[in-house]
DNA sequence: ACAAGTAGGCACAATTTTGTATCCTACATA
DNA sequence: TATGTAGGATACAAAATTGTGCCTACTTGT
């Protein structure tokens, strides 16, 4: 678990906590077009296990960065779409994304 | 120590994976404008100590982010300066510090 | 009857990252 | 002679993060 209460130097460094973590990109980005469910995420997020995608999942819920609807239907069936907050990554993270697709370009 | 060979899943965690780390975003943001030495790095990036500080610049330099030059004279002065691909960089982190700002202030 | 899908929980283990303490050079100044 | 300075290195220890394996409940499909 990502350790809480850390402080942060400065506003850099808050972001960077925020959205630190192997993930959090990721799920984010993948996020930006609209909702998801638990099994799009773990089937697109590759690399990842149940065990990381929920604990991720809860961490950027808990930073109030994405929103979780659960419905009480079984099947269980969950849903996780952007924050207004979470929203407003997504420019810079689709920066990250053009310099990294550059970057790898370049090899 | 970072590990390398990592592959990366998409531009958007491998832009993750190079600027990730508890330091990386503050250094680079601190070099922003221009050269600086270890010892002002030192008193500048709070809490960071002096491995700390050694190894997050040799990874940045490794991955090509920034530029070290040594002077040989004694006592011993190193320099430090944003790449061309380091500088590419800092727009990005700015929108991160701005979104910072504003999330700190809202608390 | 049995497997598969769905969204996880839990204990534990491995890995990665970060921190602490101590040491070094070679010259300058007190 | 002792101490300070700059920029580290190194061994070791602690903390944080991530991964493994096994478990649940219920429903639908074969």
């Amino acid at each position: 678990m990502i350790k809480k209460n850390k402080t942060a130097y400065c506003p850099v460094d808050y972001a960077f906590q925020r959205i630190g973590g192997k993930y959090k990109g990721r799920i984010l980005w993948y996020l930006k077009d609209g909702i998801m469910r638990y099994g799009e995420l773990k089937r697109i997020v590759e690399g990842i296990t149940p065990k990381m995608l929920t604990q991720t999942l809860r961490e950027l819920e808990e930073d109030k960065l994405i929103m979780r609807k659960v419905y009480k239907e079984v099947p269980p069936r969950v849903e996780y779409r952007l924050s207004e907050t979470g929203k407003e990554l997504i420019p810079f993270i689709d920066q990250m994304r053009i310099w990294g697709e550059k970057q790898m370009a370049m090899e």
